[in-house]
DNA sequence: CGGCATCCTTAGTGATACTG
DNA sequence: CAGTATCACTAAGGATGCCG
């Protein structure tokens, strides 16, 4: 009835298995989220995403920056170091928002899956 | 002009920073890929995802099912565990053939800013 | 067949403090 | 203002081998 899996989904299914590059970033959907109102400068960007440090946001718009997702541009007048989407990088945010969208919907059904689970299998969470 | 950002996006944008949760699992999105067409046993999923070592398929399908986006079931005749999606496993894999098609398209671009970036910072990739 | 036990390595994340 | 330096912790991933 089912056919076979086939031998080999990684070149199939995704392009070099793309999936995990950027939602690995644990960061990189928000701060995607906040560059889609326009360039921001790094110190604007420490507001909202004031729990992540300095180190780890500038790494996450350093990785972003290297995947051509956003720009970084010195700029005197004001002083300062603006953050600004690609196209490329806007496009992405489409699919963060239909990550976000799914997440939002289906969260408390997966809080609820996951508290059954831990409910039903004692010895993987507590002695 | 533009509108300063808001203080906290966390709450905002995703509940509970849900973002990351599924995807930060390397191999959920060709697992979900997998179950698509309908159940699987452990043995058959092992085929396609050959590279994936069993202690990690293994954890990954645990990681799935205690979200409530698989179930696992032990048969007898023939002799067997199955996996197979829950209705809200099937939803995911919608919300990954979205990301999935982003990259597909997008891959190209992506590899090239990489390298435009690497050739353009030799100190952080080599010496 | 469907795992688990054990060990190891690395990458991501984070706290703290300091600087051009 | 926009980071860097240093250190520490954790969890994910992977290799290998064994078991009910």
């Amino acid at each position: 009835m089912r056919e076979p899996l086939p031998p080999d989904l990684f070149e199939e299914l995704c392009p070099s298995g793309v999936v995990p590059i950027r939602f690995a970033d644990k960061w990189a959907g928000l701060v995607l989220a906040c560059l889609r109102t326009g360039p921001r400068r790094y110190s604007e960007l420490r507001v909202p995403l004031a729990r992540v440090t300095p180190r780890v946001l500038t790494r996450s718009l350093r990785n972003l920056e290297r995947d051509g997702l956003v720009t970084r541009t010195v700029s005197r007048r004001p002083p300062g170091v603006e953050y600004e989407l690609t196209p490329l990088g806007r496009s992405l945010t489409e699919v963060y928002a239909t990550v976000c969208g799914w997440a939002a919907q289906h969260w408390d059904e997966l809080l609820d899956a996951r508290e059954r689970y831990d409910a039903a299998h004692p010895e993987a969470t507590a002695g």
